[in-house]
RNA sequence: GGUCCCUUCGUCUAGCGGUCUAGGACGUCGCCCUUUCACGGCGAAAACACGGGUUCGAUUCCCGUAGGGAUCACCA
């Protein structure tokens, strides 16, 4: 890469860098998200670096599920993926830099060593800090052969201030920071270092990350200044809690996004506009589509504090673009669950079926799971099963309605939702009854359950046929058990 | 513990000195619509953490207290 970097011309440029030591979860997801927005939103290129230094915790699996789900939010990425672990000379070269240039020395001081400093710093109630024992030391007093890092020589007095876009200005005492590690004793890179010369040579302008990082842009700036290169931008966005007010981490609550995909059953525009709510919002508006968002989103509208995960609101989020989603897509991303729970392929007529119920059905889930198992009762198979409250529904029904409601259909042939309806409204009326208690018991004979879409509207998709059929089985059902009570 | 950051309804937020009897959304509750369940509509309860300043006037500015968070590795 070298110094061609620097020919975007004050072009924002950046970068979301996750390590490969898992999914891709939530908080990682709005990271990306943030940075895809911004550089978007200035014209400029977002891009993607996995940070696979960590040998021993970096996964091929874990690569792809993080690409995985960088796709299914539609985070396009510019350009090819920088691997950080490919560019490990590249950081050394720089160590050396800083070697040569007396901005860094050797430190001999053993891990034993170390820890002992430590104990007697925490004894001692004083903050925890390499104490620059090989800062000005002689490096042949080292015994000879023995391993040592690499550290940053970083200036001991006066203070850093870095103008963060989301934090504002935030200073701390040079005093605060020690000499960190920039090349280990085996030789690799740090991720300190690591991160600033991937940031210089891939051009970042814009450092968009969790706050987490906070505290490590000050020492990543004094190496900046170091190598003589030039500041980028920060912005340290406030990490995601979980319910209990707690940090979302991979071992606390937070879930892949390949879970809300496929196991929670959430829409990738759902997910990404819930992401960007949390924590950062445009006066009154809650839903937001990917041309507003980056028509609108900036870095100082963010907040400071953490925000919490709300799983009901996500799916109510989920809901709204599960209503105005195409309804063959929908088809589509429930075709799946459907064969698993009917434990055979869809054909053709059911996914005609489907999806001519999808305008109705979809007013009725919040996520793919419910409309999936909401659609089931179409694609059944007579007898098809009956829940509880339809078996009991049914067997309570006034004597002879079920079987009144299904000679009243019968006799229409043009199996229309309007004739359907009139036929129900007419019978009723004739035996003095609510429409309800004609069309409850009907509903639990074609649905087998108690609730579903407006009844007409399911007969006339289920078909004459069928629809029938489907109630002359519930009339067959209640009539074993007691004899001759159907008029 | 040191350092840094934060603090508006239960939750996400609007508010950027007077427009605040503090707005929206989710959730909760009630009503309407209605063949069920939803969708939709209407309405209700619900917040400026506390204490000092600054100011003619503070939710908005400053300080302190309390509470919360982040971080202190040869991990990233």
């Amino acid at each position: 890469m070298g110094a061609s970097q620097t020919d975007t011309h004050g072009a924002v440029v950046t970068r979301f860098a996750p390590s490969p030591t898992g999914f891709l979860h939530i908080g990682g997801a709005r990271t990306a998200l943030f940075n895809y927005l911004f550089a978007r939103h200035h014209g400029g290129k977002f891009l993607l670096r996995i940070e696979d230094t960590d040998r021993a915790r970096s996964t091929e699996p874990a690569i792809a599920a993080i690409l995985d789900g960088m796709r299914w939010l539609d985070f396009e990425w510019d350009g090819e993926i920088v691997y950080q672990f490919a560019r490990a000379a590249r950081h050394a070269e720089a160590a050396q830099q800083l070697l040569d240039t007396g901005h860094a020395y050797r430190c001999f001081a053993t891990a034993d060593e170390l820890e002992a400093m430590r104990a007697e710093q925490r004894a001692a109630g004083k903050p925890m800090r390499y104490d620059g024992r090989w800062r000005d030391r002689d490096p042949a007093e080292a015994p000879t052969g023995a391993p040592a890092v690499i550290r940053l020589r970083a200036p001991q007095t006066g203070s850093v201030t870095i103008s963060d876009l989301v934090q504002g200005d935030v200073t701390v005492a040079n005093a605060e920071l020690d000499d960190m590690i920039l090349l280990r004793s085996d030789g690799t890179p740090t991720y300190m270092l690591a991160v600033v010369v991937d940031d210089h040579d891939m051009g970042v302008t814009h450092v968009i990350r969790g706050d987490d990082h906070l505290n490590n842009a000050f020492r990543q700036l004094a190496l900046i200044r170091a190598l003589g290169w030039a500041e980028p931008s920060y912005a340290h966005i406030p990490l995601i809690h979980g319910s209990d007010g707690a940090k979302l981490s991979k071992r606390h609550g937070a879930l892949g996004v390949d879970i809300y995909r496929d196991v929670l059953g959430m829409l990738p525009e759902a997910v990404e506009n819930y992401l960007l709510r949390l924590g950062w919002g445009h006066g009154d508006d809650e839903f937001i589509s990917r041309e507003q968002a980056i028509g609108w989103f900036d870095l100082a509208g963010v907040g400071r504090g953490p925000a919490r995960f709300d799983q009901k609101k996500l799916e109510s989020v989920n809901g709204h673009y599960l209503r105005s989603a195409d309804d063959v897509r929908l088809v589509e991303l429930i075709a799946g669950r459907a064969e698993a729970a009917l434990g055979r392929a869809l054909v053709a007529d059911d996914r005609d079926i489907l999806q001519r119920s999808m305008p109705e059905l979809k007013k009725r889930a919040n996520n793919l799971n419910d409309l999936a198992s909401g659609a089931l009762f179409y694609l059944r198979i007579r007898p098809i099963p009956m829940d509880d409250s339809a078996l009991r529904l049914l067997a309570s029904a006034p004597d002879g309605l079920l079987g009144a409601a299904h000679g009243a259909f019968a006799g229409i042939n043009d199996w229309t939702t309007e004739l359907l309806d009139g036929a129900a409204r007419r019978l009723a009326e004739d035996l003095g009854v609510k429409l309800g208690q004609v069309a409850q018991p009907v509903r639990a004979a074609v649905t087998g359950s108690t609730s579903s879409p407006g009844l007409f509207e399911v007969l006339e998709t289920l078909g004459r046929n069928e629809s029938l059929g489907r109630i002359e089985d519930a009339l067959a059902r209640t009539q074993q058990p007691e004899e001759g009570v159907t008029a």
